[in-house]
DNA sequence: AGATTTGGTCAATTTCGTTGACTAACTGGC
DNA sequence: GCCAGTTAGTCAACGAAATTGACCAAATCT
């Protein structure tokens, strides 16, 4: 049997795939926060707060990141300085840049939300086995990765 | 070098990556349909055309496939009819069930989004190769489906 | 110094889905 | 055959979250 491929039963197209995995993840993610206390947490901010943990992050680092208007991102932020996750400093070289850093708070989230991460990912490696993760991961990268290495952003709003 | 997948550089997170390559396929069916004249395509547009390809869709079905409230679904679909892509019908049998079919135009639409999407998926079959891709759709059906091989609803909304 | 670009905010609006209340039509018991 | 409950769907009001547009202050260019 190789006619798996040829025209009739393609199966599920990509993109509804790539949107349930994406919504698994996150539900998934979210609801075990809320099991550990985290109710605020919004699904943007997990990367955020991922972008701080690798330096500081600027707004429009985040616009980059997220890929939207910086006003969203802007607002975005507000909300988890209000939450406590995030604080924006000072630079002493550029007063226009206001630096987005993680609060003590905003460390043990993202504490909590990598160990999340590490259970979610082994389920599917469960499924799949770690190569199979691996693998998976390998391929998604090679596509969406443009030259460079970077990654567009992320923003799947519909 | 072997030691890619030990604690510190697990590469992105598979959530990013899904959402990158959700909204990467949407954003590029959507530009390609917009180049072929079709310019009010929502996003969900093309889940409810594949569902109505399939034989006649009620608006509790839709419920199921997308994930929102039958009030979204509804209003998605008056939406879709108001643009001329599907008519709402009548069942002799239940006279409360108003099916969702296809108009012609409907059908061509569908026919440019599946020509598109062959494309694009084509272009992912350059990148990791057809076996690759057949290998990505088997491993996330094979994470993502429940028991009886059916899949949960799509909804990414964030 | 003046012009332009860059980082960021404030305010108004829009988009889209949700909650809530409700109607019409089908089923199940008796 | 009728009443209770369930199912399909709509109408209306609300809410969350992002967008557009106008704007400001600090840096950079010349």
């Amino acid at each position: 049997m190789d006619g798996v491929t040829d025209g009739a039963a393609p199966g599920p197209p990509l993109a509804r795939l790539f949107a349930i995995a994406y919504r698994s993840l996150i539900d998934d993610l979210h609801a075990a926060l809320r099991t550990r206390g985290w109710d605020d947490v919004r699904p943007a901010y997990g990367f955020v707060l991922l972008a701080a943990r690798d330096g500081s992050t600027t707004v429009t680092e985040l616009v980059d990141l997220l890929g939207f208007t910086k006003q969203a991102a802007s607002k975005l932020v507000d909300a988890m300085a209000a939450a406590g996750y995030v604080r924006r400093e000072a630079t002493a070289a550029d007063a226009r840049r206001r630096p987005v850093v993680l609060t003590a708070r905003g460390r043990t989230l993202l504490a909590a939300v990598e160990d999340v991460y590490r259970d979610l990912e082994a389920r599917w490696a469960a499924a799949i086995g770690p190569d199979g993760v691996e693998r998976l991961r390998a391929d998604l990268v090679a596509v969406l990765a443009g030259p460079g290495g970077t990654l567009p952003p992320v923003r799947p709003t519909w």
